[in-house]
DNA sequence: ATGGCCAGCATCGCTGGA
């Protein structure tokens, strides 16, 4: 089974690179996030003609998330109740194959001192005891998504640079480990990585040409997933072609 | 020299992203 997950920045904009890596990929699951499209919009035709159920939770112009997958999706929740009447679609989650997949997109928070910020920590804070609950409930259990939290130094180009920032602040990689500590593993570190592993780049200075990145985007699995995973990667190759998304795919295989 | 891009929405400049 093979879990990705892509922030794609308008899937209006980036329908024909997604339905490419589709293609070239075979994906199991895809979580999406950044489609920026109200639900009537969404390309069903286009992505169920390349092989794939879907759900989505989309609004107009920000945020949006959905979940692809080869196999008919159950038991599809948006948004969290422990965060009710959040207007901004950033959850769905739905099992597939036995798995319980949750998509996220996690706030961005723009600078410590903005109330995104705050909105950040509290969106964080209401997420945790939601998983605490999924997963008790399911325990093939992932959670992949734009986290827009670098977890470490080693997660980040110029540490230095970015030291207390947003992304990197201590509040939100304590954030981060209160997710890890729910009992789930960071697929990506599962396995030997190449140093300055980044899933992001700003589209301004060069910052792909340069490699100026960070590392947000995960697929955290449960105990049981992880002892299941055989590789996790960043599939850099997309972030290369023509009007790409500032987010390359991340991806982790697990053995049936 | 501390910027530079991209997408959306709406115009001919702003917000948000990270």
């Amino acid at each position: 089974m093979k879990l990705a997950a892509w922030n794609v920045n308008s899937l209006k904009v980036r329908l024909p690179q997604l339905l490419e890596w589709l293609a070239e990929q075979s994906p199991d699951v895809v979580c999406l996030q950044e489609t920026k499209l109200e639900d009537h919009n969404f390309p069903q035709q286009e992505i169920e003609a390349a092989g794939y159920q879907m759900v989505f939770s989309g609004q107009k112009t920000y945020n949006g998330v959905a979940l692809l997958t080869r196999e008919m999706p159950s038991d599809v929740v948006c948004g969290n109740p422990h965060f009710p009447d959040d207007p901004q679609k950033r959850l769905i989650a739905a099992t597939v194959r036995g798995v319980r997949v949750v998509c996220a997109y996690v706030p961005n928070g723009q600078a410590l001192d903005s109330d995104k910020y705050a909105y950040k920590l509290r969106w964080l804070a209401a997420l945790t005891p939601w998983l605490a609950e999924q997963l008790a409930a399911n325990p093939q259990f992932v959670l992949a998504g734009d986290f827009n939290i670098a977890p470490e130094d080693r997660d980040v180009h110029d540490p230095a640079a970015w030291a207390g920032q947003i992304l990197c602040s201590d509040a939100e990689r304590a954030a981060f480990q209160r997710l890890l500590a729910l009992g789930l593993k960071d697929s990506f570190r599962l396995f030997e990585q190449a140093e300055k592993s980044f899933s992001w780049w700003d589209y301004r200075m060069l910052g792909f040409q340069k490699n100026l990145g960070v590392r947000i985007d995960h697929i955290l699995l449960s105990e049981p997933l992880a002892a299941r995973c055989t590789a996790a990667s960043i599939d850099r190759a997309m972030r290369k072609r023509e009007r790409p998304s500032d987010h390359a795919p991340v991806i982790a295989e697990l053995k049936d």
